[in-house]
DNA sequence: CTCTCTTCTTAGAATCAATCTAATTTTAAA
DNA sequence: TTTAAAATTAGATTGATTCTAAGAAGAGAG
């Protein structure tokens, strides 16, 4: 079988930094009879692969994204990830210690359109 | 009573990224009574406040950090955190996007000396 | 003081994402 | 085949964190 391929392609189409969760749903969707802890499986290999990448924002679920170089602006609210690209920064960090740097993760946080106007309402 | 002060004492003093277990057993140590719930409430409400700093890492529980202005290296073996101060990218961002950025989280990954060693020693 | 209102603390239960266990099935290899 | 390795499964378990409901402490007003 393998659900591995499928479940990467669906990490790398949608565009919507899914939780494991919704993944499984997407799957089921699909008419497959995966199980969540295969996802969950398929999810840590590859990642482990580096094939696909974490998000990890406190109080939520990790979410699943492509590898593809871009950022993230995190709202303050609700959570919701928005993919932004800023400048590489590899170098830059890199020229700035000694320690051999593998990645970087940049999370920017910001209120989303939505967040921000239920704000302005109160 | 109020245990905030202390709390906030022991993210600012200690440079260790505590988690709220390890802060609890801190206040033990030193005779406080206090409860487990008690230093998760107090953590929560000091970083709403913006008084603290959460620290999430995929796998790991939260730790807790002072707020003045630096980035982690993460080890990606064993989870360590290193304090580490790259050049301020507030307005290099800013100047990239229309959205109103409140503040960044930079994370760079690598491995810690211990796990080094570790590793070419298999 | 003392009454009231709000904040803080507490024990214990509950939550829930994520992992583990142990058994089964698939796949690959020899 | 036979064996071994990898993937999947159902179900139980974990463990950090939050919730609940009740009690204690502090702060102001009169």
């Amino acid at each position: 079988m393998s659900y591995g391929p499928a479940i990467l392609e669906i990490v790398e189409v949608s565009r919507e930094h899914l939780t494991a969760e919704q993944i499984f749903l997407k799957m089921k969707e699909k008419g497959s009879g995966v199980v969540l802890a295969t996802v969950y499986n398929n999810l840590a290999r590859l990642h482990q692969q580096g094939r696909i990448r974490r998000i990890c924002v406190d109080g939520f679920p990790e979410r699943y994204d492509r590898t593809a170089r871009h950022d993230h602006l995190v709202c303050r609210r609700c959570g919701s990830l928005a993919d932004v690209c800023f400048p590489d920064l590899t170098e830059l960090l890199q020229s700035r210690t000694e320690e051999k740097l593998l990645n970087y993760d940049l999370q920017v946080s910001y209120l989303c359109p939505a967040c921000r106007k239920a704000l302005t309402e109160d």
